[in-house]
DNA sequence: ATATTGAATGCAAACGTTTGAAAAAATTTA
DNA sequence: TAAATTTTTTCAAACGTTTGCATTCAATAT
C-alpha cells in the first residue's frame, strides 16, 4: 500500500513468525516443510505479489544465466536473423540475452564487454565493431579471454584469436554469384564492395576477384567501389559505373540493399535489368524476392548462425575442463532470380 | 593461471594483509586512503584484472541500472529506431537495455515480463504482443504495476492502462496520406490493413475510412484486406484486388513492405505506377526512397519516439512522489515520392 | 518412564561489496 | 613524556537467498 519496496522472503517470515530458511523452503517445495505451513505460507507469498530477487541468488550461485549478444547493428535483416536464431536455442534453456548494439564504435564496444564482465555474463556473442577492426586494439577481448568468460565470434571475427567462431562462407557465396554472372553470359562485372578491412566485405571481395581469374577476366579496379552497407550508399559509385567510358554490363553488390540501389539508379538510366545490366545482391532479405525484377542474390543463413553459436557456446561451457575452440562455416547459396537472367 | 573464479576484493585483501574496507576505499579513491597504499592496491587490482562484481552492489544498493525493452519483434525498420532511440538517451546515463522479443507471443511476453521483475530492472518499455491483445489478458501487466516499476507503453498501447504512452499519431499519418490520393484525383482506395486488433492498424484503418467519408466517397468492404505487416503477405491480397471487376486505382498499404509486396504485384499485371495505380505505404523506411518508382509513404518517428520514451521513463522516476502519467502523441509526416504523383 | 525415531523448524554461513562508527596507529603539541 | 590530534585502518552490518547441520518437539517403541 505505502511501502513500494519488493516483498523479501524476510518480510514473510515475520508475518507467519518463521525463520526465512521455513519460507525459503516453502516456496521451493521442500520436503521437509509441514503441508499446512507449504500451503499458507504460497498463498500469501502470491497474494502480496512475492517474487523471487534474483539478484540475491546470482550472487549466491554465481550464475547469472545472462548472456551478451554485441553487435554492430540490428538494423539489417541478417542481424535479427542471427539473434532470432540465439534465441531460438537459448531461450527455453532459460537464458536472457543481453543485447548491445555498439553502432561500429571500438569504444562503446569496449564499454559493453567491461560491462557484461561486471554483471558476470555467462557468456559473449561478438560481431566486432568496424572501427575496432580498423584500429586493431584488442585488449579488450583479451579480459573476456582471462576471465574464461566463453566468447563466440559470429560473423565477423578477428583472423588471428583462437575462440570459438560461426561463419557464414561469403567467400564461395560470392564466388558462385559472379561465376553465375559470367556463366550467363556477362562480360564486365562491377563490384560494390563492403567497408574495407571488414571480413565480410573482403571475403566477398576475394570470392569476386578469384572468379574472374579463375574465368580469365581482368580485375579493373575502376569497377571495384566501395560502400557502407546501406542502400543510399550504393547512388554515386552506381552512377559512376554506369558513366564510365566502358561501362560494366553487370554489378555484384555486397549486400541487398546495395545492389537495390544500384537498381534503382539503373533504372533511372532507362537501362534494362538484367538485359542491358545484371544484378546480384547478397544477404536473400525478404525484400529481394519481391523488387522489380526481383533480385538474384546469395542466402545467408543467419537464423542457423545463430543456431550453431548456441551450440558452440553450449560446448564450451559442457567442454571437459580443455576449453574446446570450433570454427563452424556454414554453406552460403546462390538463390536465382530475374535480375541476373539474361536469355 | 589455475582458477577461473574472478578476483574479488576479499582477494586482494588477503594479498595485502588488510581488510575488505580498505581495498574498497582504496579502488574508489576514497580519501582516507594512504596514498602509497591506494597505489599499490590499484596497480594489484589491475594487473590481476579485478571488476567489480556488479551482482552484489546490485543487491546492495537496490539499484541494476538495467531497464527491459520488451517488443514483438525486431525485424523491422521502425522497431530498431525506437531501440537507437532508446540507446541514445539512456546508454550515457548508464543504463543497459535488455531487449526481450516476444514475437507476439503472449506467453513469451508474460514470462519476460517476470523475468525482468525478478532481476529487478528498473523499467520497462512496452509494445505488446498481438497474442496479448487479442486474449484480453493483462494480468501479468498488472504485477509491473503492483511492483511500482516505471512501465512506459510504446507504440502499441493498452487502451484502458493508465500508465505513460509514447505513441505515432497513425490516425492522422493515415489520413493525410489517403487525403492526398483523393487530391491526386484516385476514385477507387483499397487499402491493405494490418493484422486486426492492435492500435497501429485500427488507428491507421480509422485514418483510411474518416478521410474516405469526409470527402463522401464509399467505405467499400471489399477493398480492405488484411495483411499481417510482412511483404509477402500483400502478394495474394494485392492480386485479389487487382482481379475484381472493379478495381481499385490505388493502394494505401499499413506499412512500406506491404506497399511494396503491392507494387511488384502491380508491375506483374503491367499496370503502370502511378498512372494506373497509385501507391502509399507507411514508415519511411530506407529502402522506400529507393524503390522505382519510389514509394510515397508516411515517415514514423522511430527516434523520436525511443527518446521520448526514455524521457517518460526519466519523468516517472524523477517525479516528486506522485506518479506522473504522460501521454506523447508524435506527429508522423507525409512523404511524397514518385509512386502517387499522376499527373 | 525412558530411549529412539521422525518430522519440522531454526541457526549460521556464504556470495561480494560498501559504509558509518569505532579502533588503532602515527603524528603533533604542550 | 603524556596528552591531544590527525591519519589510517578495521569492524560489523547490510542487501536477499539458500543449505548443511543442529535443534526442538512430538510420537512411537522399549
Amino acid at each position: 500500500m505505502n511501502s513500494s519496496r519488493p516483498v523479501t522472503i524476510k518480510d514473510i517470515a515475520r508475518r507467519f513468525r518463521c525463520s526465512p530458511s521455513t519460507v525459503s523452503r516453502a516456496l521451493n517445495d521442500h520436503p521437509a516443510i509441514n503441508e499446512d505451513t507449504r500451503k499458507n505460507i504460497q498463498e500469501y507469498a502470491k497474494e502480496v505479489g512475492y517474487q523471487r530477487n534474483e539478484v540475491s541468488l546470482s550472487l549466491l550461485n554465481k550464475k547469472t544465466a545472462s548472456l551478451g549478444v554485441v553487435v554492430p547493428t540490428i538494423s539489417n535483416y541478417y542481424e535479427t536473423a542471427v539473434i532470432e536464431g540465439l534465441h531460438t536455442v537459448l531461450q527455453p534453456l532459460g537464458y536472457t540475452l543481453n543485447i548491445c548494439v555498439t553502432n561500429e564504435n571500438y569504444l562503446l564496444e569496449k564499454e559493453y564487454l567491461s560491462k557484461l564482465l561486471s554483471n558476470r555474463t555467462e557468456g559473449i556473442f561478438l560481431s566486432v565493431s568496424q572501427e575496432t577492426y580498423d584500429s586493431g586494439y584488442y585488449e579488450h577481448l583479451e579480459s573476456v579471454i582471462q576471465r574464461k568468460t566463453p566468447l563466440i565470434f559470429i560473423d565477423r571475427e578477428y583472423e588471428d584469436f583462437e575462440t570459438s567462431r560461426a561463419t557464414v562462407d561469403d567467400y564461395h557465396g560470392a564466388f558462385a554469384a559472379v561465376e553465375h554472372l559470367i556463366t550467363i553470359g556477362y562480360k564486365q562485372i562491377a563490384h560494390l564492395k563492403g567497408p574495407n578491412g571488414l571480413t565480410v566485405s573482403e571475403q566477398r571481395f576475394k570470392g569476386y576477384v578469384d572468379c574472374l581469374k579463375k574465368y580469365e577476366m581482368p580485375v579493373r579496379d575502376e569497377l571495384i567501389i566501395n560502400t557502407n552497407f546501406k542502400v543510399e550508399s550504393a547512388i554515386v559509385p552506381t552512377k559512376r559505373l554506369l558513366e564510365m567510358a566502358s561501362p560494366p554490363d553487370a554489378i555484384f553488390g555486397v549486400n541487398d540493399q546495395v545492389a537495390i540501389g544500384a537498381m534503382r539508379v539503373v533504372k533511372d538510366k532507362n537501362l534494362k535489368i538484367p538485359q542491358d545490366v545484371g544484378l546480384v545482391g547478397f544477404d536473400n532479405s525478404p525484400i529481394s524476392a519481391y523488387t522489380f525484377p526481383s533480385l538474384t542474390t546469395v542466402s545467408r543463413p543467419g537464423r542457423k548462425i545463430g543456431m550453431e553459436a548456441s551450440r558452440l557456446f553450449m560446448n564450451q561451457i559442457n567442454g571437459s575442463g580443455d576449453f574446446s575452440h570450433e570454427s563452424i562455416v556454414l554453406p552460403s547459396e546462390l538463390v536465382i532470380r530475374e535480375s541476373s537472367l539474361r536469355i
